[in-house]
DNA sequence: CGGACTTTGTGAACAAGTGAACAAGGTCGG
DNA sequence: CCGACCTTGTTCACTTGTTCACAAAGTCCG
């Protein structure tokens, strides 16, 4: 399922390019997928490719824009406008796609009234009232780790059911509602793990005669 | 392997809390997973819990952030400093956690000399001489989605072997390095089917009557 | 109109990851 | 020093996801 959007991705170039239609096996090249997986996700959606043909575009692309839901735009609340919520919402990606920024939510009631990105920053306390007016269902958590299972609370209780987490720290909420999350440091500490690993078995190679437990090196 | 940063986070925030030991029951629960999990993952670098009692939790944090490769820095580069990559520049975040930023860099000239965030923006074609002279071994793609496996490229030529990609498209390397990417985009797609489905569900309760393909329903 | 060719959709083997359960090993009070 | 108690490390069954392989279905050319 979290393949769709790159298969969306992929399908909406291939369309500029001004292609009808799509065999499994090329879609799969361009997402980086295999492409068994690419007929399976799709045989999932209902079958609607033609054997010896392929998939139609233009008809995929409406079937995964539905199965995703986004036929419609999702309004989102970005909590905490400090360095990453700020650059939340100036960049213009969410919007191209289908999930305007609705409004900006702060707890420092300094920042309360000043205008960001062309949106006037709320207080915390105004969440319920802003989440029904506007028809909010996403929020995007952008404070200090400290305070982020407060907000996820508070954002549940205003109505939101899905969230998008930004801040380090492991988050909770209730079943009816989903949580996602992103994490900048995790994802570099990863790579870094990676890094350390190449660094290691290429000393390894230039010094064999150094011992080094094979366990921990291979894996 | 990529829960170990969020042990290692979870282990710095008891630690402040002067908890020198600590079960694998307790460290589960704080870190959102399975206790089982836990062992099996730290039993793989080792096994130094003491049974009857836990881990330490200094030495935990040692081995962990060891086999990670946290021990020392890791230098950055960003590409792109538009929007996102301008933000993640100023997100002092990385820097904090031993990734600092030593260089931005971007094709447009006209950005070229201009400081940002204390830093020098540099031509695109500089990064072999910056990789090298500043001992960078991780690159960050934050370019519109057209230019990143161009960039992608580039950074590998220059050296780099660990790539974090925030563009919206498939960037391919060479076997030799490690890509990982954050689609932020594509997360709140994902967002949204859920909260797609959630509607359905609620819609369906209050109408039963209302035929729905079930399949679709279910899952 | 018929046969060669292409591509889907799916069944079945395979691999990876998860979680429950338990024996081995260690602590601690008496 | 001993027995009750606790927690790790590991085994095993199970679920989930991936990949292979192939029959069914459709196109297209002669």
């Amino acid at each position: 399922m979290a393949r769709l959007p790159i298969y969306l991705r992929t399908l909406f170039e291939v369309k500029a390019d001004e292609v009808s239609t799509i065999s499994s096996e090329r879609l799969a090249e361009l997402a980086g997928v295999n492409a068994a997986k690419v007929r399976k996700d799709l045989s999932y959606l209902g079958s609607f490719g033609t054997r010896g043909v392929g998939y139609e575009v233009d008809h995929l692309l409406v079937e995964i824009s539905r199965e995703l839901g986004l036929t419609r735009d999702w309004p989102v609340v970005i909590v905490g406008v400090g360095n990453l919520g700020a650059a939340l919402a100036n960049y213009g990606g969410f919007g191209q796609r289908g999930f305007p920024v609705a409004a900006l939510v702060d707890a420092d009631r300094s920042k309360v009234g000043t205008l960001f990105g062309g949106h006037k920053i709320h207080h915390l306390d105004d969440l319920p009232a802003l989440v029904a007016d506007r028809g909010i269902t996403i929020g995007i958590i952008a404070t200090p780790a400290a305070g982020a299972q407060e907000v996820a609370d508070q954002l549940v209780a205003a109505g939101v059911t899905s969230i998008l987490n930004f801040a380090p720290a492991v988050v909770n909420v209730s079943e009816h509602a989903t949580l996602r999350k992103v994490d900048l440091a995790l994802e570099l500490q990863v790579l870094s793990f990676y890094g350390q690993r190449d660094l290691l078995s290429a000393s390894l190679r230039e010094e064999p005669g150094v011992s080094v437990d094979s366990e921990t090196a291979v894996s």
